[in-house]
DNA sequence: CGATTTTGACCTGCGC
DNA sequence: GCGCAGGTCAAAATCG
């Protein structure tokens, strides 16, 4: 039974999760970096309340679940989804509210440079009892 | 066979 | 400085 220590050999301290974002960011900001280093980090967050049964809504677009996580605001774990797509790199939240459990919260964050795959069915419908949340 | 999903472990940031 | 919360990745298993 191998110990699963030895499964993580060569991980450089989790730099390997920020290679993929925001290549110019860095660089119209290059300031002392002391007080301005969370201004505006990513914009590109719009958060749905919808009202549904099932977490994965079907926005038209591929999405690969690649982590899940209890949170302890909610009893309901969350559920982490990214675009699967090449070069897309579209990350998708959701949640669902411990009060009421027909209420799913998805927050979507970076922007799609790709078409849709999937035509929008019901979707529209989906829309009718939507809320759009901009903490931005 | 390939893509996707699932669970566990690990890392980072913030608070006190 | 340590603990907690949240977030991400990896390997294995499963489905089409």
């Amino acid at each position: 039974m191998q110990v699963h220590q030895k499964s993580k050999e060569i991980r450089p301290s989790g730099i390997s999760s920020l290679d993929c974002e925001t290549p110019v960011a860095k660089t119209s900001c290059e300031c002392k970096g002391e007080k301005n280093k969370k201004m505006m980090m990513r914009s590109h967050r719009y958060a749905f309340q919808t009202r549904s049964q099932v977490d994965i809504l079907d926005d038209g677009y591929r999405w690969r679940k690649y982590g899940q996580k209890a949170v302890k605001n909610n009893k309901f774990p969350r559920s982490y989804y990214r675009c699967a797509h090449k070069g897309c790199k579209v990350k998708k939240q959701i949640q669902r509210l411990s009060k009421d459990e027909g209420i799913v919260v998805t927050t979507y964050e970076g922007m799609h440079a790709h078409p849709v795959e999937k035509p929008p069915d019901n979707f529209d419908n989906i829309l009718n009892h939507m809320r759009v949340y901009t903490p931005f």
